[in-house]
DNA sequence: TAGAGTAACTTAACAGTGTTAACCTACCTG
DNA sequence: CAGGTAGGTTAACACTGTTAAGTTACTCTA
């Protein structure tokens, strides 16, 4: 039984899992589920990935780049360094939104249930973080957090859109709440406390009383 | 084979259950696990709970409960009405990261891994947001998000701490970030945001220009 | 050309999961 | 004493990840 590619049987498995895992989600994403779709056997599988973590460590391979490119690109859309911030918070989210599946492998399975993402392509989803810090030292105007460091600020940024997709995508926050008024809050909520300037809203200044 | 207590295998049951998810974690949780544990049949747990997801339901239940008493005590232990936030909000992030398990089962596991916990109970999982929203109505002194509505405010709040919660407790936040420091830079990014009253450093003003 | 070796894959099995159906047994009641 | 029922049980189903052993079929060598 030769593969649709060039050499690949690995390539299928992959994309199988991806496809898998995009469209029923990680909860269908089993071994034997992805060998019945391929026509294999499930443990054909361990032939290629050593057990199921790895499978999915390449598929949250993927998302780290999916994201990292949408950063990036958020990152030149923006002329001013000001703006910058902003434009990644909405990638972000937009990312963890639209991508669910994904964004629960990345960033919310539990480590009892899958192995600690090994640490050297651990860099990579690193390297978003940072280039979050980047923007908040370019669009850093004046505020109270003005000293903290900028990878600490991007931590805490993270955080804050974090909390915002997780329970959004969970569906945990009241129905009451308006999903896009809830999120341009956040952004709002971040812009104001690093100090950058806020858009549309007119400038703020924070000045320090003796 | 009678019970430990009066009438109440149910109650032995969620008992041992309980015991089993703060000691071995959500992972370990299996009705098999349970019936062990207590000498019992897997499937005698079923005549005292519809499936899985109504026990864990019950001890979400308990999470909620246990979460409410320090939101409870914080709010009281303070004398003055613009401490309360922060104290609440160390409060929640405490119980997040000392009680990792009951915080899981209650806001992390995915809706496709346990069913929706049931509406009548979700009111009572409210109330702990709008004690918080209540915080900030007591707390807001000025600021910029003012005009907020206090449970939009407060549901914000939640997504900070909760992605800070989450994101530590799973391990998933740079070594070289002190866990300490992130918290209380989220506790300042909230205050500030919400125009309450800093602690410890000297209070701030925040003007508009034209 | 025969034989050995190996690459690629399969089947069977283990230990675990939640859950259902059928059964069994002891007690209480008419 | 007969019958119903409360409170359990065992067996089984359909899953899960994973390992060990077996089966091809091709290739390389003596």
């Amino acid at each position: 039984m030769p593969e649709t590619v060039e050499n690949g049987l690995q390539r299928l498995i992959l994309d199988t899992a991806r496809q898998l895992l995009t469209t029923t989600g990680y909860a269908q994403l089993s071994m034997r589920n992805i060998a019945k779709t391929i026509g294999y056997s499930a443990t054909s599988i361990y032939l290629y990935f050593e057990n199921k973590d790895e499978l999915v460590h390449a598929l949250i391979d993927e998302g780290v780049d999916l994201l990292y490119e949408r950063l990036v690109e958020a990152n030149d859309s923006c002329a001013v360094p000001q703006d910058r911030l902003l434009a990644m918070c909405r990638a972000y989210v937009s990312f963890g939104l639209e991508r669910p599946e994904y964004y629960e492998i990345m960033y919310v399975l539990h480590p009892e249930y899958i192995k600690r993402y090994p640490a050297e392509k651990y860099r990579k989803a690193r390297k978003n973080l940072e280039l979050i810090g980047a923007a908040i030292e370019g669009g850093r105007v004046h505020g109270p957090s003005a000293d903290m460091d900028s990878f600490l600020a991007a931590n805490l940024v993270w955080t804050q859109l974090h909390g915002v997709v997780t329970l959004l995508s969970s569906e945990r926050v009241d129905k009451r709440i308006d999903p896009d008024q809830l999120i341009e809050g956040a952004y709002q909520h971040i812009l104001r406390s690093l100090g950058i300037r806020d858009l549309g809203i007119s400038d703020e200044v924070v000045e320090k009383r003796s």
